[in-house]
DNA sequence: CTAAAGAATAGATAAAAATCTATTGTTTGT
DNA sequence: ACAAACAATAGATTTTTATCTATTCTTTAG
């Protein structure tokens, strides 16, 4: 395969006007120019493309064969150029977004805002816990990943966008859910469920206590925030989780917010992606779609 | 569109193996040499199409949809390739063969055996008569041409490869069909039918009538042989014609050859194209199987 | 922290490709 | 028979391209 694409394009303009004069003025060449390409072309097929009878010009039966190529091949490389194009212009493309479970209450209402600003946008969203997250990430599976806190031992570029407050979590008939201004070690002598190591929200939740000097006793260590939830409605004991996880359950709900001094902690959602990554224009686009909301 | 096959086939590489240095290898290149490839044809494109991060290198978006276009192009091309030399070896192709209303009977079974012998092989087969048979063979519309005789104003190669006896023929009943060795000045006598002005068989048979000095009275003059056969056959008078056109009708029919003096007149079969015209090789091959069977 | 492996860049060079002008062939219509 | 129109060839020239060697940069594994 010898040829080029060049010398198809020209053949398909000499097939097209059956002249090789005809064809250099349209492609702003001289007849000798035209006629080389195509004789090269024909050269590398091993064999000829056109004949001449008389003043003529006919497609050889290879002609038509090679002909149909030319344009299936160019066709296909012009589309190519428009669909880069649209992935550029935002007009096609694909998210690849990670989130811990703790932002899925947060993260889809906005996901679902940014596809509907740009309609030619997929999405793929993968939810996980902290510590997959983080694998995720030093593996660029994802163009971009958000959690609770920055990653530490991964060099990331990792920015706030938007609050995300702890509060403790009780149920309405709670002992301490009428109380106000409850002290943090009051809460430490409660049971406490709380989501697994490695998750975010148990990270957080161990690290306040902590810096009180305080050891709570998890009672229960569950895999997610629905059966955490579920089992603070249980009675099982109080929660510590994120208030974006309640939304959906409103005032009217079996849970109730307390009102523990110091709470609720005041932290972000942070979006992260490998320093030195080169965001894909989608990729780009979401993040500033974030930050922007954080001005709202 | 400024980019190259070379480049394509480049990158199909490097994103199939993930790595310049491997790609450089097995394409028995040096790695820059590769990577300058890739980075032109990125810069050709507008976007980049490999990511590295740390070690590891990464096909982009663009990366991937230039990767699929790439294999659909290089394959396409590559299908090309089979298929001219499939051309070239007769598994594939397409004969245009346009014959008079005359070898009707004879050709489809030559062409038959022909299609039969070479498989991949469509054939178009057009019967028109002798006059818009010449006319199309002026416009090279056809790869061969199968006539009764040679075209007169045309410059072509014109082979004779068949007999074509030309006989009269009269309904069974005719006062004729029982006598011997006919006088031509008797035909010349009876009335007559025969294809319209022309037609190759009517050419023939005025020039054979010409040659003895006659001028037969033509009663009916009508546009298939088919037709001339039925008018004979209704007793209408005699007509002359090939004797291959009888082929169906055997002794048992209705119609039968007299016993002319100086007839069979022997005629040949024609198969005929331009001068020059390069024949593609079905249709050379074609030729060759007529000619061929000449010999048997 | 160092060495190894691979990617990226620079600069030089060799090869090839594309194009041009000029000219010659060939066919057709007048 | 001639002119017009187009195709085909020749030869020269210019530009582009592909490639190489050498080197630097970057990351990772030990």
């Amino acid at each position: 395969m010898r040829f080029s694409l060049h010398q198809l394009r020209v053949f398909a303009a000499v097939a097209r006007l059956l002249s090789y004069t005809r064809a250099a003025e349209e492609l702003h060449l001289t007849q000798p120019a035209v006629f080389t390409q195509v004789k090269q072309l024909e050269e590398s097929l091993g064999q000829p493309l056109l004949e001449r009878l008389g003043k003529q010009l006919f497609l050889t039966d290879a002609g038509r064969e090679t002909l149909a190529t030319a344009h299936e091949t160019l066709n296909a490389l012009e589309r190519l150029e428009m669909r880069l194009a649209d992935l550029q212009g935002l007009k096609r493309g694909r998210l690849r977004l990670a989130i811990v479970t703790t932002a899925e209450s947060l993260i889809p209402r906005l996901l679902g805002a940014f596809c509907q600003q740009y309609p030619g946008i997929d999405a793929t969203l993968t939810v996980a816990n902290r510590e997959t997250l983080l694998s995720r990430l030093a593996d660029n599976i994802d163009d971009l990943v958000v959690l609770g806190a920055p990653p530490e031992h991964i060099d990331v570029v990792a920015t706030a966008f938007a609050d995300n407050p702890l509060v403790v979590v009780a149920r309405h008939d709670h002992p301490l859910a009428n109380s106000r201004a409850i002290a943090l070690t009051r809460i430490a002598e409660e049971s406490l469920i709380l989501r697994e190591a490695g998750s975010g929200t148990r990270l957080a939740a161990e690290r306040l206590f902590a810096e009180h000097g305080l050891e709570p006793r998890v009672r229960l260590e569950l895999g997610s925030n629905e059966a955490v939830k579920q089992a603070v409605a249980g009675g099982l004991g109080l929660t510590l989780l994120s208030a974006h996880t309640l939304a959906l359950e409103g005032e009217s709900g079996l849970l109730r917010v307390l009102d523990v001094e110091g709470l609720p902690l005041l932290r972000q959602w942070y979006v992260a992606y490998l320093r030195g990554k080169h965001l894909s224009v989608v990729a780009e686009a979401f993040l500033d779609f974030l930050l922007a909301g954080q001005r709202r």
